[in-house]
This record gives C-alpha cells, structure tokens and sequence, in this order.
DNA sequence: CACTATAATGTGTGATACACACTAATGTCA
DNA sequence: TGACATTAGTGTGTATCACACATTATAGTG
C-alpha cells in the first residue's frame, strides 16, 4: 500500500529479470517439463508465472539452447524440455558472468558509503 | 561473431538489467552529477552508456528518490544529484532484496544437477 | 452423468526499461 | 583554430515480463 513499496516492488521485479533464464537454464539439466519447472522453482523460492515461463521456453528452443519432445504416452501429454549442447554451453558461460557480477556488485555495496562523510550543502 | 557469444551477450544484459538501478542508488551516496557516475562505474566494472544513465536518473528523481541541483559556480555547470530520504530507504530494501536472490540462486547453482544422472531414455 | 478442481500448455496485450544513435553546448589544450 | 573531452539531454526500437485469458484432458464428487 505504502508508495515506497511500490516502488521497491518495481525494482525487485527488475532485478528478477534475467535471472529467471539462468533458473530455468539450471533447473533444465535433467529433462522436465513447463509445468514441473514452476513447481519447483515455487518450491526453491522463484516463483514464476506460467504465462512468463511458456513463452519464455519457446523462446529458449528458437534460439537452440533447448529441445523438446511431446511425451504422450503418459497419464497427460506433456512436452519435455532438456539442454542442447549450446544451452549446456551458455548456462556455463552464463554462470559465470552471473558470479562475476555478484563479485563486482558485492564490491560496490561493501564499500563504505561514507568514506567523504558530508560537503557543503 | 560466433552465434553463442551473441545469445550470451544478449542475457548478460539482460542480467545487468535492474542491478543498474541499485549500483547507481548505491553511488550517490555522497552527492555526484552524471557523468561523474558514468566514469566511476566504468572503473567499478560496471560500463554504462550517458544515454541510458541521464535517463535513469531522471526517472528516479521523478519516483522521488533523488533530488538534484544545478551548481553553476564550478568551471561548467553540473547538476548533482543525492539520495532522498526515501531514495536512501528504498535502496537499503532493494540492497537487503538483492542479497536474497544471490543467496536463493547460489542455492540453485550450486545444487548437484546429476543427482539423478540419467533418465529412460 | 453433470460439475468442478487441477494438471498442463498455450496466446495476447500492455507497461516498462534498456541500449543506441543522435543533438548540443562548453571548456581545454596542442 | 581545431580537435577532443566534458556534460547534459532526447527519441526510437526492441525485448521481456506480468497478468488475464483460453484450451484440453483427467480425476474426483454428488
């Protein structure tokens, strides 16, 4: 309700951004499917909408770090998704930009802000 | 120019996305203008075209979590910008938020991803 | 058998923000 | 004087995410 948690919320928002492929790219080491994929990144703490998640796994195969296949012959129809080659190769180059951007980011916020405490005003 | 490089390229700026925000808010904390920022987070690691900061900061001023002033004495005139009182709440939040999605992510990456190591195929 | 919940996959739209290219002015130094 | 750095800004295109909505199929309940 509070307009500062407005904006926060915004900025959490855009700070998710991104981050979502890294998870779904990791969570994609075993096969799985869309559905399993929002189960378990509700479970780990990153919720994700099924309408962000569907697009963005047609996405991920356009661009050929995924493949899928209809399995239909178990209780439901449902498409599974695994790595490619490439996506197993982005997700490593992938996590490590990630690290070296926590690193760099961890760098800039332990530094002591108030090093030059006041100037004029 | 290999196809790859460019897929990653495009998700770590996708991955920048948001952390510019918290990076900036964290840089005023002592009061600075935009081109000051431009060059101290290009050495921090962090590369940041003018065009997308002057609009950022404007953005943020107009959310109310920075005020700014132009100061004409110096040699050129400069408009410095500082953290509000709500800026300077907003960006304790966004930080502690921060933290907790590096830790939830950590969880994930640093999960065995061959605990299961192969399904029937 | 109708009705509903839930599993499972998708589509369409709108808001937002970032990158990039561009403009423009002033100071500095060779 | 001319080139370059400094400093601030605008405008446009594109991509992503959230949200609402749609669709099919199965299982369960009265």
């Amino acid at each position: 309700m509070d307009d500062r948690e407005r904006i926060v919320a915004g900025l959490v928002q855009e700070l998710r951004r991104g981050t979502l492929i890294l998870c779904v790219l990791r969570q994609l080491g075993d096969n799985r499917y869309g559905y399993s994929l929002v189960q378990s990144l509700e479970e780990a703490g990153i919720p994700i909408d099924p309408g962000t998640l569907y697009p963005l796994l047609r996405r991920l195969e356009k661009q050929g770090l995924l493949e899928s296949r209809w399995e239909l012959e178990e209780a439901r129809p449902r498409r599974y998704y695994g790595l490619s080659e490439t996506g197993a190769w982005v997700l490593d180059r992938l996590t490590a930009e990630w690290q070296a951007m926590v690193r760099t980011i961890r760098a800039l916020v332990d530094a002591e802000p108030d090093t030059q405490p006041k100037k004029e005003e």
